[in-house]
RNA sequence: GGGCCCAUAGCUCAGUCGGUUAGAGCGGCCGGCUCAUAACCGGUUGGUCCCUGGUUCGAGCCCAGGUGGGCCUACCA
């Protein structure tokens, strides 16, 4: 893989009628850590994010608190903007549907693209439609002929919408899924996704009267009367991002063939991006993604996300008080790839104090306080580092990319931890304290030395593998040993065994994670 | 109604092709150690593998039927 080839990945684009919750924390969190792990391994990445404001939720919820939509748009879409900043995200772009001049364009060109292709055509419509739920229900979704959300009776509503030829694609999207030439995963997800195509594709509508959606969304072309669909417009956001409507270099280079395109999303809408968005993808001649990265739900304290429930936790309340980093770590460790994961504060405290307090921070304290001590704070000059040191290094190495190439952020993080328990164990195997007294044997001293150094090493590499997943602690950890964070390093380089220097001066400093800052005392039992 | 996913230790989860005594981390308990943030290290405790039936010399794993939870459900077939 040449380090020059684009590596473009995004977020799906969340409705803004109401706040973020934790769920697309998890979403957000994740793509970074992609995005992050590859710039590391020195690929160019774009990373993009955004809002979708022009869905009709966003109507209902304006009139509900009795503002206007952009109004309303604008007010969630600045707080799902700052999640950047809440959350340490290495975004390069942020689209919003409704005002970003560069989206509707996009979105009108792929409609006339689609439609020069024949793929676009018209038809009558009638189906039983909830005004409560702005959606049509088949009559099999009804409980006793009512919405199942509301109670009320659907009204039978007629019009003229546009359709989409999804099912000229199916072969073609089958034969992408199967091949690899779109990767999806988890398996279980790609599974299903064919399944789908199994039991046969149909043309699916894209657009809704104007009078229906009450005037919000982009207006189909050469036809006022009728608004996009608001996921037509939506996936749009993906190549709007790039500059598609003006099809500009940049939009060229990043949404190229011969680089790689992800899109992370959660396992509600994998159909939207696994079929649709490649169909119309294909219709319009551009190139397909390359991988879907599908993540499952969070559960709060064992219940399911809702307003209703009350139980939408704020990502920026965790961050605040937990810190960035352990909310991160939990997410990204602690929910297992493409499955659903039970969030609870708690738990994040709780695995911040064992693991990152008690694992990591203190094996850096530890390590930093015995060459301070008995070396006047440089890193010593290792007689012979431990064989099996190199050997893990380069086995860790190995597992992180292995992992990363799943989007298996927590098995990359259980195969770093191996660093961080091996040199724990390591110190106290040698038990560097005891070698401490007798200084004045030769034999020793070269003892003394080496395991210090091994342990500060076995540091420098969990830094640098920690990078992608908590930036923020990484980089702290890396001035703690000495180091320059900013210094640009070649990933085989830094991730091979022997990288720090000796004669590096070590700082000592505050607790990396502290444990005074936990309002759980004792940890909740979980 | 249909499609799909999940269920294994108190908690979160591994468990390969069906193969001997079902594993890890966290928590609990006991011990060691004193460099360190009362941290660290070792040992140990802990199981109706959701239920019922079937296939098999042998089932956590395969098959059928249930139970519980989750996701999707399009002009429906």
């Amino acid at each position: 893989m040449h380090s020059d080839t684009p590596f473009l990945i995004s977020t799906a684009i969340p409705y803004v009628n109401a706040r973020p919750h934790v769920g697309f924390a998890l979403e957000l969190v994740v793509a970074d850590a992609i995005a992050r792990h590859r710039r590391q391994r020195g690929r160019e990445v774009f990373f993009s994010t955004g809002s979708d404001e022009n869905s009709l939720k966003n109507v209902r919820a304006a009139a509900e608190l009795g503002v206007s939509t952009q109004t309303l748009v604008d007010e969630n879409a600045a707080v799902f903007a700052r999640l950047r900043e809440v959350l340490d995200l290495s975004t390069d772009a942020f689209v919003r549907t409704s005002v970003d001049p560069g989206h509707r364009r996009a979105a009108e060109k792929l409609w006339r693209a689609c439609f020069a292709r024949g793929d676009i055509y018209r038809r009558d419509y009638r189906g039983l439609y909830c005004v409560g739920c702005e959606q049509f229900y088949a009559e099999t979704e009804l409980l006793e002929g009512r919405c199942p959300e509301h109670g009320t009776d659907p009204e039978l509503v007629e019009e003229s919408n546009y359709f989409f030829r999804l099912e000229r694609y199916a072969e073609r999207l089958r034969e992408g899924i199967e091949s690899g030439e779109l990767r999806i995963t988890p398996e279980h997800f790609r599974n299903e996704v064919l399944a789908f195509v199994d039991r046969g594709l149909v043309d699916f509508s894209i657009s809704r009267s104007s009078e229906r959606a009450k005037g919000w969304g982009i207006p189909v072309p050469d036809d006022s009367e009728q608004v996009m669909y608001v996921w037509f417009d939506a996936l749009g956001n993906y190549i709007s991002a790039l500059g598609y409507a003006d099809d500009g270099e940049h939009f060229r280079r990043w949404w190229s063939p011969a680089g790689e395109r992800v899109h992370v999303l959660g396992k509600g809408i994998t159909r939207f991006h696994a079929l649709y968005w490649p169909a119309i993808l294909a219709s319009a001649g551009l190139a397909w993604p390359s991988a879907l990265v599908v993540h499952g739900y969070l559960t709060v304290d064992g219940n399911k996300i809702g307003k209703s429930m009350g139980n939408a936790i704020d990502p920026a309340a965790i961050a605040e008080r937990c810190g960035v980093d352990a909310l991160r770590y939990f997410l990204l460790r602690h929910v297992r790839h493409g499955r659903d994961g039970d969030f609870g504060e708690a738990r994040v405290w709780q695995c911040r104090e064992a693991e990152l307090a008690n694992q990591l921070g203190n094996l850096l304290n530890r390590t930093v306080h015995m060459i301070t001590r008995w070396f006047d704070g440089r890193v010593p000059t290792p007689q012979r580092s431990d064989p099996g040191h190199a050997e893990l290094a380069a086995q860790v190495q190995g597992e992180i990319e292995r992992a990363f190439d799943e989007a298996r952020t927590d098995d990359a993080l259980n195969a770093l931890w191996s660093l961080v328990e091996r040199a724990n164990r390591f110190i106290v195997e040698r038990a560097p304290w005891k070698l401490a007294k007798s200084r004045s044997d030769p034999e020793t001293e070269a003892k003394l030395a080496s395991t210090l150094y091994d342990a500060a090493e076995l540091l420098r590499l969990v830094a640098v593998h920690l990078r992608p997943f908590l930036p923020g602690s990484s980089a702290e950890l890396v001035r703690r040993l000495g180091l320059d964070p900013d210094a640009e390093a070649d990933w085989e380089t830094s991730c091979r065994w022997g990288g720090l220097v000796p004669g590096t001066r070590v700082r000592l400093g505050a607790p990396l994670f502290d444990k005074k800052a936990s309002p759980l005392a004792p940890p909740a039992r979980l």
